[in-house]
Parts: C-alpha cells; sequence; structure tokens
DNA sequence: TTGTACGCGTTATCAC
DNA sequence: GTGATAACGCGTACAA
C-alpha cells in the first residue's frame, strides 16, 4: 500500500511530473505518454495523496460545517442543501457539532483551522463580538448559515432567513384572520436568531397593530416538543382569558403545545389557533395538519454554500446579510375568526 | 497568515525541532524553553498544519462517515453517536452522503482514500461482493454500521441491529396479544438490511406460528410517509379479509398507514394495531402513540465508531457482527385481542 | 513535450 | 536537553 506517483512513474518509465500533468492536466502530454500513465494508475489503483497536494497548493476543497446538534431536522436539511452543492463542485465537508455552547465553537474554529479547510459554514447560536473576532483572524472564509451575528453592523458574510419578518408576518397573518389575543411560544433568549429575533417580530408586530398583551402570553422555552408542551401549560393556567391564537418558535413547540391543549379538552384550532414555525415533513404527519411558516433550509444551505465558494474563489463579496424568502403556509391548525 | 513552526523557533530563539516537542510534547523540553515557546505561539495564534503532520505520521485523524442519506433522521442519530465518540477522541468526521447508490458509494469509497481518512464507518444500503472488494483493498479499516452486507459470512467488521430477529419478535409479540392476521408494511427490497431482512424475519416468525397470509398482506414500499400510506392503500383494497395488525418497516410508514386508515374512518388501534420500527422522537408525539420497536441508533453510532476506533489502533479484530439490542416499545397502537 | 530539482510544513533520526 | 537535517508525496518553475 501507499503507492505513490514516484512508483507509478518509474513502472510507466516517465517522470513524475508527467504522471502529475496526466493527474491535473494541467500542461499538455502525449497521447502515448498519458495513456501508458493511466494504465500503470488503474493497475496500481492509485490515489494521489491529497494531503500532499493540499501541503502544496493551499488547498484542501474541504469546506467544514459548524451546527448546533447534528441530529436535529433542522440542521439535517441545512447540512443536507450545503452537501448538495459542496459535492457537486469537489468538496467534502467536515462536520462538526457545537452544542451551541461558545467554548465548543471556538475550539472548533480552531480545529479547522489547523485542519487547513478552505472555509467554514457556521451556525452559531449566539455570533458575538469574540466569536466575530475569531473568525476574523483566521486564515479562511466564514459564512454564516441559518443564524445572524447578535454584534451590530453587517460584519460578516450571511445567508439566513429574516426572523424578525418572518413572526411579524404570522402575527400580521392572524390578525388579518380575525386574531387579536395572540401569545407568543418561542425559543430561549439564549438563541439570537431564533429566540430574540422572533420574539422581537411578535412585539414589532403587535405594536404597529396597538395590540397590548399581558406577560403571561409571552412564554420562552427550549426548542423541543417538551418545552412546548410546559411553555403551553403555562400560558393555559396563568391566564383567565386565553389567547385565541399562538405563535411558536418552531413546529416541535407548535406540536407539543396542541397536545398539551389536546390534552385538557381544548380544541385546536376550534378554540385556539396554533402556528408552527420552520415546516418540518412532519407538518403534515398530524390532523389537523400543521399551518406553520416554511424555511426552506435545504435551500438555505445550498444558498451559504454558494455564497461561500464564491467567496473562496477569490472574490470576498463585502460582509452583507442574504435572506431566503419564508412563506406562510396555511393548513389546519389556524381557525379564521370573523 | 500562515506562520509556522519555523517561524515560532526563529521569534522564540529556538530550533523548529524545540518546537515540535513543546506542541507534541514527545520529549521533554526544559521549563523556561518551553514557556517561552508558548508565548510566541499564543502571540501569533500559531496553530500547526494537520496535513504536513499527516503527511509524516500517516495518520489523519479524520473519520470518514458514509450514510444515504444526511436530512434523514435514523441517519442523523447515528451520525450524532459517531461524532460523539470520535471528537472525544480527538477525531474529525468527514460527512459523506451516497443517495443509496452503488457508484457514489464506490466513489466516495476512494474520495476517502486520496484524503488519507484513518477508517471509514459505512452505512451501505447494499453491500454486495464488489463493494466489499474495494474495501478489502483499500489502505484502510471499515466498519459497516446499521447495515450488514449481503455477501455471504461475515466478511467484514460489523455494528447493527438484528433486523430479522427485531421484526420476528414484534410478529410473536402481536401473536401473543391475540393477532392472527398479520400484515407486512415494509421497505423495498433494495434495501438489503432493512428491506429484505425485515421481510425475512416476518416470514420466519409466521412460518414458526404456522400462520400464513395471502401475498396481498405483504408490501414493499419507500421508507417514507408516502411509501406508508399508499402501501397500506393497496392492502386495504385488496383485502375483503383485513388484517387486524400490521407490522411495519418504519416509524414513518407506520405514520402513513394511520393516516390513509384514520381517513377511511378505521380505527386505530380500535379496528387495526399498527407497530412501527425505529422509535423516532416523533412516535410519542401522535395520538395515540405509536408502538414501535426501538433502535438505538446513537448508540450504535458509538458503539461503531469504538468499534472503528479499536480496529485503527493496530488490533485488527477479525470480522464479526455485533447486534445492538433493540426493544418492543409498547403504547397506544396496537390492542390487545383476546 | 518532457525531465530535474526545489519547496510546502511538519516529524523523526541522529548527533551534540 | 537541544539542534541540524532527511524524509513524507506532491506541484511547479526552470531547463532541456
Amino acid at each position: 500500500m501507499g503507492v505513490t506517483i514516484a512508483d507509478i512513474a518509474k513502472e510507466a518509465g516517465v517522470s513524475i511530473s508527467t504522471v502529475s500533468r496526466v493527474i491535473n492536466n494541467t500542461k499538455p502530454v502525449s497521447p502515448k505518454l498519458r495513456e501508458r500513465v493511466y494504465q500503470v494508475i488503474e493497475k496500481n489503483h492509485f490515489a494521489p495523496n491529497t494531503l500532499a497536494q493540499g501541503l502544496i497548493t493551499k488547498k484542501t476543497n474541504i469546506v467544514g460545517v459548524i451546527v448546533p446538534d447534528i441530529s436535529n431536522a433542522v440542521f439535517g436539511a441545512l447540512t443536507k442543501g450545503i452537501n448538495s452543492v459542496c459535492s457537486r463542485k469537489g468538496y467534502t465537508i467536515m462536520v462538526c457539532e457545537s452544542g451551541g455552547e461558545l467554548e465548543r465553537e471556538l475550539s472548533l474554529l480552531h480545529i479547522l483551522e489547523e485542519r487547513q479547510i478552505d472555509g467554514v459554514l457556521f451556525a452559531g447560536v449566539n455570533v458575538n463580538q469574540k466569536l466575530i473576532e475569531t473568525m476574523q483572524k483566521k486564515a479562511y472564509p466564514v459564512v454564516l448559515v441559518t443564524q445572524e451575528s447578535s454584534v451590530q453592523g453587517e460584519v460578516i458574510d450571511t445567508v439566513t432567513h429574516d426572523n424578525i419578518q418572518a413572526i411579524y408576518d404570522v402575527v400580521l397573518f392572524l390578525h388579518e384572520n380575525g386574531h387579536e389575543r395572540i401569545a407568543y411560544l418561542g425559543g430561549l433568549e439564549y438563541d439570537f436568531s431564533s429566540g430574540q429575533k422572533r420574539l422581537k417580530g411578535y412585539r414589532k408586530a403587535l405594536r404597529e397593530l396597538k395590540i397590548s398583551v399581558p406577560s403571561s402570553y409571552i412564554e420562552q422555552v427550549q426548542f423541543s416538543f417538551q418545552g412546548g408542551y410546559e411553555g403551553m401549560k403555562r400560558i393555559y393556567e396563568e391566564n383567565s382569558v386565553l389567547p385565541t391564537a399562538v405563535v411558536t418558535g418552531s413546529d416541535l413547540i407548535a406540536i407539543g403545545a396542541i397536545q398539551f391543549l389536546n390534552g385538557q379538552g381544548v380544541q385546536v384550532p376550534e378554540e385556539i389557533s396554533v402556528i408552527g414555525f420552520d415546516d418540518l415533513d412532519f407538518a403534515t404527519y398530524f390532523r389537523p395538519e400543521l399551518s406553520t411558516v416554511r424555511i426552506p433550509y435545504f435551500k438555505e444551505g445550498e444558498a451559504a454554500a454558494e455564497e461561500l465558494l464564491k467567496y473562496m474563489s477569490g472574490s470576498k463579496p463585502k460582509a452583507s446579510t442574504h435572506y431566503i424568502p419564508h412563506k406562510i403556509i396555511r393548513r389546519g391548525t389556524v381557525k379564521v375568526l370573523k
């Protein structure tokens, strides 16, 4: 094992440069030599050592991907989209899991640097000043995906969706459908894009609609079924006047909330409407089917990868934020009030 | 950018060997020098080039992971488990998606070889002779995970669950609960472990129980909600005497089947019992909750990674198959007949 | 069109 | 305990 370019060269009776040339067809090689070299390569199952190549070319064709949770459906779709364009363009992805912890994120950024990867797609839960500075010191370009930086200004290239606008749109949508008492059941403050920003969109919409709600209409929970269940429980128990609609921060939260309500004998959407966020596959597996706002994570992954690749191929674009359009999907869990 | 070990050496006023030694602490270095070198490393944010390291040590600390579908929940959990032990032991994973296509699988095996990865965890959909031969020619060890080889004999190290036994157990479980007319709604034949073997377990159980069913009780479909829906539709339409229970090949198939039945006004489990496979998170999000057989994919990923790491550290174990225990989970979709 | 020789950044072997 | 120096496998000026 470990047949090298030199072995091939010797066996084919040519120089190593010639072998190199047929491998990368970087310079013309006569047909006969080319053919002879190919023969020997095939015969020996020769595979060029990309480490050695990378050492010289300063290019590994590896893209790092950092996500909080590998098994989360959102990041699954995102990673699939990323890999879709990366693999098509000859890149392999290196997937890392941060658990959403700052320390781990910093550490991974460092590990990927050591590995000489060509670029990083980073889904950071809270991209603060420290993280930004760290990334800017790195030799590789980074584009944020699905999450935005919590630092003021467009400090880093980003491909995501507009969390504020999305929830804003949802509230307006509910309002247009006759709802006034609208509660919010979203993610934790710690998650900048998916927690803070969505809540911001909710508040903004209510403000513009001149609707005011008790603080007990707002719950921030884990992005999970359990979180939705418990958050809904609290809203239910702490309010004598229940909301007619609940905006949630994810489909999982929505399902959990509905489950709690059903357990209390509260009908969805007859008595309370619930709307999700993400539009994961399973949103249509329930009855009634879940109304939600669709975030095209696969597309987002593709777009982010393309952005990064463009970035890597020299044309360093100024840091800007690209929003992939979302869409409200009306299904069965939102009732029209007159 | 691109500060090297030589830069550090010069600035610290030592030789590059000394720098190398403090980095890997492979040989004693006097405290003062060690400290001085650390200072310079910190100051310059030096990160050793792993390509150069790998070129010499013949070790990249990278583990390749090949799965059919990145965004599939099963492979998400599996990958998470794999990454869990890999990252703990200093390995980074390179995730590749094969789409379940043989050609792509072969190609990925080759790409990973070029990248000098230290080992591969392979979830192949149908690991045939050709694949086996290819893997045996590679310089790195491979362990099959979640899927078994379709070649006779234990030709390659494997960590998975016992698909035959699991479905066998399910049929017996249903039988113990009073069911006799048991249908099968599983995956396609093409998928060796999850398609063929599960069907085999079903047939084996029926044989031993001396139960015979019409061929219209057996449907092989895509591993999806849609597949389950349509397969159930066919079973429903093609049989005047319906089964009292349906064994399925996945939770998704089960949910699809239940959805179809509910649409026809058939109650689950009152009229027909349905049991899933996998025990994905969402199995408990439905009402009634889905009865199923739990396959601990996260654990399986961990076990496979540990097996591979052991393999890589020299002790080449003879090719054997390790089964992670499954467990039948009784919830709400299986009725007890007397 | 082809071959020679150097260098990529690191580890390992060998002297000191 | 420390420092030269030869690999590792490849790409690429440069020479032929």
